[in-house]
RNA sequence: GGUCCCGUAGCUCAGCUGGAUAGAGCAACAGCCUUCUAAGCUGUGGGUCACAGGUUCGAAUCCUGUCGGGAUCACCA
């Protein structure tokens, strides 16, 4: 049951009943600690149907709520804030309503099918920290709108031809002597990632050769014999050269394989894959449809473009001279067929900003093509770039944060603090190593997730891994504690689910049976603005007042047997919402760290 | 130059559709381990919400402008 909502729904019957109809908007939000009372409601927009003082107002509105609604336990008025106080057996209510709720937190279905793409890679280096932040980010907001009842599709796209391949390719031809991911012992990513560097040094070596023979700059990276035959490898992969293709396809498994192992490190997966070896000639058929349409014309090397100007955007070519097609021809193709072939109501997109204008040109021709009823439901859901305390990643530079190094990184300092602190004495090697596993990543995942995604974000692996405070260590630390206290108490024998008499409860406890009952909601604001760090801002609150409230009152120790149960019976429901909410962030909790 | 995004404490960030005295963490300082996990708890200091106007009962939030930072405007993807 939403609180928020039966309460609008009250106060807009008393105010009927007290000043006749009228338009004005009714907001009911929760009180601010510093006052006393659940829920407040801003009486200033009233003020002309009443026709009395703000403080007259709320005060009449009070009265009536507290004698007309058996809930509502009484008021109090500060300026025009009316704060109505629940009665603490309306809590005790909501309480057992979750305790008892199988699904709490699992929305109905909605019926509703979205899709959402991330990860798409390329096949010619590893991942890294921007990577890092679209996996975290599309896996979470997945797992948020399943929780919000819709049926997600997680899909990846991969970016699996193209020139940047065969420079790869071609740099292992020339200088691999054959080795593989297995005679070398590298992860077949990083493999193929360092010929895609030996090209760039061999290319930047050649290009200097010409300049000082005297070429221009431009010739010499044009003339460049490396660059030449890195061309010449993709127009044989187009024409699908047996070597070519096969030396492809055995680089590309490498890579697949090396990036399995950082996903599955990252937690997270996907429904259906995508390759774009698959999907580049996609598109050509709207290209045409634009054509006959008349919203796309052909310059005279037989180029095609639509000329955007009007809508204060400039021209965007779509098809090039020689028929081929570009990003845009395929992005138009996929998303056509997307919607096609699954009946989405949605497509979300998590890529970096710096496509921003990609897709707001993407969305505006398919609207132009006349599928504005489906491309109005495409969202780029854009995320800002990863800096470091020295400055952005460049990887000429090498600055880039490699994926599988922060990740070994991470666990290895969760690994080291735990031994250190002594956590781990007493674990099995197995269960040492996965608690420091889920520590690390923990840390890691919160720390990128908690920023809101729009926003460039910094990030410093000093603080990353610090585990103190606003971190994803905390808010496991808590759930852990919650759970070793319960397994003393089952260890003692204490039944304390059977227990459901009615006790008084302390204002700590009904602050914890509110923030619970908010769970839902949260849920659903994070769904609505594609947010993982509202879901991160609510568990690290709970986790917090779970903790403040432990260090000031004993569970266990408690000699009622009806207060130390129900305290159980709560400490159990705050360590399963902190597991639902931690769940939604792909973040794992353990039973003890 | 056009378009889009950002600017909140020394640092990293919250602040949901406008609401009360703008919040956390880190860093600093002062306390708290015979008591269920100190990866913890409690307290102190720290702010012209970039700036200037406007809208209104009320603006960090909405509008306009200025300044600062970033992204983008390829026959790359």
């Amino acid at each position: 049951m939403n609180t928020e909502q039966y309460l609008l729904d009250t106060v807009t019957a008393a105010v009927k009943a007290l000043y006749g109809e009228t338009n004005a908007p009714l907001q009911i939000q929760k009180t601010r600690k510093e006052f006393e009372g659940d829920y407040t409601l801003v009486v200033f927009p009233l003020l002309k149907a009443s026709r009395k003082s703000p403080e007259a107002t709320a005060t009449e509105i009070g009265e009536y709520l507290t004698a007309n609604v058996p809930e509502i336990k009484g008021y109090n008025v500060i300026k025009g804030f009316l704060n109505l106080s629940l009665k603490d057996a309306f809590w005790e209510e909501r309480f057992n309503e979750i305790a008892h709720n199988e699904h709490f937190g699992q929305a109905a279905p909605t019926g509703r099918t979205i899709m959402i793409e991330y990860s798409s890679p390329n096949t010619n280096k590893p991942l890294h920290l921007g990577h890092i932040r679209n996996n975290l980010l599309g896996y979470s907001v997945a797992r948020i709108l399943q929780a919000n009842g819709h049926t997600v599709i997680k899909v990846n796209l991969v970016n699996d031809r193209g020139i940047h391949i065969c420079k790869s390719m071609l740099a292992w031809k020339l200088y691999g002597n054959g080795e593989t991911p297995a005679s070398s012992g590298m992860k077949g990513d990083h493999l193929v990632g360092k010929y895609y560097v030996e090209f760039d040094k061999h290319y930047k070596a050649q290009i200097k050769e010409l300049m000082a023979a005297g070429q221009s700059e431009e010739e010499a990276k044009h003339n460049a014999p490396i660059m030449q035959q890195a061309q010449e490898m993709l127009r044989r992969w187009e024409a699908k050269d047996p070597e070519v293709y096969s030396l492809w396809e055995t680089m590309n498994s490498w890579v697949y394989a090396g990036f399995d192992v950082t996903y599955k490190a990252l937690g997270v997966d996907f429904d259906k894959v995508y390759y774009e070896s698959q999907t580049y000639l996609l598109g050509k058929s709207l290209v045409e449809e634009g054509l006959q349409k008349g919203i796309f014309f052909r310059k005279e090397d037989g180029s095609v473009w639509i000329d955007l100007q009007k809508d204060g955007l400039d021209q965007k070519l779509l098809l090039r001279g020689d028929g081929t097609s570009v990003y845009m021809t395929q992005d138009l193709g996929t998303a056509y067929r997307r919607f096609e072939d699954n009946h989405l109501d949605e497509m979300i997109y998590v890529v970096g900003n710096e496509q921003n204008y990609h897709f707001q040109v993407l969305k505006l021709i398919l609207k132009k093509l006349g599928y504005a009823s489906w491309s109005d439901h495409i969202f780029h859901l854009s995320y800002g770039m990863v800096e470091l305390p020295e400055g952005k990643m460049k990887s000429r530079e090498g600055t880039v944060v490699d994926a599988d190094d922060l990740i070994a990184d991470m666990i290895s300092t969760a690994r080291e603090m735990s031994d250190e602190l002594g956590k781990l004495d007493g674990c099995t090697p197995e269960e040492a190593n996965a608690i420091a596993a889920m520590v690390g990543l923990g840390a890691l995942k919160y720390f990128i997730l908690k920023v809101d995604p729009k926003k460039t974000m910094l990030f410093d692996p000093k603080e990353s891994i610090d585990f103190n405070g606003n971190t994803g260590p905390f808010i496991q630390y808590t759930h852990a504690r919650i759970r070793s206290i319960l397994r003393k108490a089952e260890e003692a024998g204490i039944d304390y689910r059977q227990d459901e008499t009615n006790v008084p409860l302390l204002s700590e406890e009904l602050g914890l049976i509110k923030m619970l009952a908010d769970y839902p909601a949260t849920v659903q604001a994070a769904a609505e603005n594609f947010a993982p760090s509202i879901i991160g801002a609510y568990a690290y609150e709970l986790a917090k007042s779970f903790n403040g409230y432990y260090h000031d009152h004993s569970i266990l120790k408690e000699e009622n047997a009806s207060v130390r149960n129900m305290r159980l019976r709560l400490a159990e429901q705050v360590a399963r919402t902190i597991r639902l909410a931690m769940s939604l962030l792909g973040i794992d909790v353990p039973e003890r760290m």
